[in-house]
DNA sequence: ACAGCTTTGACTTTCATTCTCAACAAGGTC
DNA sequence: GACCTTGTTGAGAATGAAAGTCAAAGCTGT
């Protein structure tokens, strides 16, 4: 069986950042974050940290419109989705009881068999339209 | 104002191979079909192209779960989502009327604005099921 | 301290996608 | 058809996220 993993003073900052927002970052950005603390960790450990946390259910991960992976702590650990915030990446969590299963009846009555689904919702928060009005 | 897109023999042929797949394909498998077919088209070419049809909604786009884009031509043209076979790709089309209301109304009620969805639904087909059944 | 792990990080590598730019082809005009 | 203007192509280079390499550094139990 596989280990449990080893909590290094690396793995600890990286969750930390990833408490510490309430945003979706991308490993890029919160290795600047990190850089920003004082804490060095290197872009690598960075990535395989947040690839051990998605592999186990800690972190959320979604991918933008253009492919890159972006990373959040929830506050429930359940099976939910997202209403995400596309100039700012601040996150909500939602659930959808109907949808689930929706997905899953529809899935089923077309002959395939583990279905999964993706859904996630984008949108610009009051904040960030406010910034934009202001700006214009 | 924009100009209408010239047509040329690998924009022709690159609109062939997509619509004589019912599968949901990545840029550089379309590429090899049309190497395959004789037409030879570049990579660039190809990609430039899926770009254009995507931006004009001739085509559908969606993500794997590493980041990469799969494109479809679909037969309709109105909004809609897939459930497409994680191993062959193989795509059918679905509607979910409720599930729009739903995202819209969900969306909204956060305080979010310019809200868009994504929902696509994955498993494994009838097909591809039956191949794995039997090499093991 | 020691041995036997795991983890780290600077660096390299992979791989999809985009860019560059000179050669080329579509469409319109006469 | 000949010609011009302008959008299009493609080989190769560039980009950028993500994963791999491997020697040095860090834990953990004895
Ligand atoms: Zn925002
Ligand atoms: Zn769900
Ligand atoms: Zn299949
Ligand atoms: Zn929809």
């Amino acid at each position: 069986m596989n280990q449990p993993l080893r909590m290094t003073k690396q793995r600890a900052a990286v969750a930390e950042v990833l408490d510490a927002s309430d945003e979706f970052r991308s490993a890029q950005q919160l290795h600047e974050l990190l850089r920003d603390r004082g804490d060095t960790v290197g872009l690598a450990t960075v990535y395989r940290t947040l690839q051990a946390l998605a592999d186990g259910g800690d972190v959320d991960v979604l991918r933008t419109d253009d492919g890159e992976a972006l990373y959040r702590r929830c506050a429930r650990a359940e099976h939910h989705h997202h209403l995400v915030c596309r100039s700012c990446g601040r996150a909500v969590e939602i659930d959808g009881p109907t949808v689930e299963a929706w997905a899953a009846e529809v899935g089923a009555s077309q002959g395939f068999s583990d279905i999964e689904h993706t859904i996630e919702l984008w949108g610009t928060c009051a904040q960030c339209r406010a910034n934009v009005t202001k700006s214009s």
